[in-house]
DNA sequence: ATAGGTTCTTTAGAAAGTCTTAACGAACAT
DNA sequence: ATGTTCGTTAAGACTTTCTAAAGAACCTAT
């Protein structure tokens, strides 16, 4: 469980992004800014931030479509959104497009803290994503070290194969498509180059699948991969 | 997963609680009321409440001490003050007590439905590993991992097939027309091409009905198709 | 800079799987 | 009895996936 906690600022007010961000720092805590909406969304897409902390004013996107976009793709990141919009109304459609907390600007940063505590430490709980040491059946991966083993075995990959193999594990049991796969893995949300994705399963396969068993990465034609134990059919 | 969420309201002022627990009520949640810290504590060691809304100001023992007891005991169960003091120090000591959120009076309702909303979902989900898997009779079906089951045994579908057994499992026990079908799951709306409905209803009976019992798609002649146990006329 | 190695992306043909159509017989409703 | 609706089948069109191999981009050390 060590590595600090990463959070993302999306705020386009560069003297209080980069004064949050220090405070945050002191803190303990890793941090990224993003100055507009759309390099927000990006970011906190690609990347596996623990929180979200979200101007609502912001060019490009504004915060409450960075928020049901982030929404949509990570149901339990949290999201704080930090406004200077008062309003009960502001706050009602903050809340409807996911944020887990609305904070009126200027606010004390002691209180800013406390509140990103609260949904760190949660989110701590419940959540197996942070722990660095993913496992299923034989296979073992690690994202600090970035080792992979099967069956005790050391397993060289590649970034990008050990980072496809990581999302597949992250999400064992339930069938990833690859649009999912694309737009987490991959910059440039090709819809064609999606055949990319198949020739790195195809090279993910060769390497912890082959030599062992069970067979652990599955087709679900149409629809996408799965990693799981289970030999079927 | 059914049962309405159920909140404690520790609150002295009988006009403010009432307030709230009439609100809540109209929005489905059961509540309680305790009007005073001793009882309050209480209550939320010894009953299974989904939220505590915490007033400062109790008479017998005061906010804070009963929310670091509830802590020390229940340590997921949320949280939330509800308080005049508004003073960053205040809420300062409310979080390191162990509450979730903080909220100053006079707030507005909405606001504070949002916010309990906020965490009545968050929980939900975590308790809810296993909630898209749909059920009837012996055949589960499962949206994440894409896998269906009849008798504990699998059953491959190709994608069509998949999400045309999903959409009549939702409305199970309810006649389906074949235009309602068409419009769900196929780009076309063509009136000429419902067979390609009748067709695949054909291979989901063969490879989900065929060899099990009970038979669970049944011919509404004129109507469209229905999932359902038993057969009756 | 540049050579050499590694990693990444593209291409393309074969194989496998999926979807649609059409035709005919069976079941149903009146 | 008769027309309508539905079930079933099989064939071909179409799409997706696999695989290998070649070309691009990226590093890194000289």
């Amino acid at each position: 469980m060590s590595g600090s906690k990463k959070i993302l600022i999306v705020e386009d007010d560069l003297r209080i992004a980069q004064n949050i961000s220090k405070g945050l720092q002191e803190k303990g805590f890793e941090t990224e800014i993003a100055f507009d909406g759309k390099i927000g969304l990006k970011l906190a897409l690609h990347n596996d931030f623990d929180l979200i902390l979200l101007d609502l004013n912001l060019p490009g996107l504004n915060g409450y479509e960075v928020c049901s976009e982030v929404r949509k793709k990570k149901p339990s990141i949290p999201i704080i959104m930090l406004t200077a919009l008062g309003e009960t109304e502001d706050k009602i459609e903050g809340f409807e497009k996911g944020a887990d907390d609305y904070l009126v600007k200027p606010f004390d940063f002691r209180e800013l803290l406390a509140r990103i505590n609260v949904f760190i430490k949660r989110n701590h709980k419940s959540d197996n994503d942070h722990f660095d040491t993913l496992k299923i059946a034989n296979l073992e991966l690690d994202s600090e070290s970035k080792i992979v083993m099967r069956d005790g075995q050391n397993i060289e990959l590649t970034p990008k194969e050990f980072s496809l193999l990581e999302y597949l594990i992250k999400n064992k049991g339930r069938v990833v498509s690859k649009a999912d796969i694309a737009e987490n893995l991959w910059e440039q949300n090709n819809q064609q180059s999606l055949n990319v994705i198949e020739v790195y399963i195809n090279f993910l396969r060769k390497k912890i699948d082959k030599d062992f068993t069970p067979k652990l990465i599955h087709t679900k034609t149409g629809m996408g991969y799965i990693l799981k134990e289970e030999i079927e059919k």
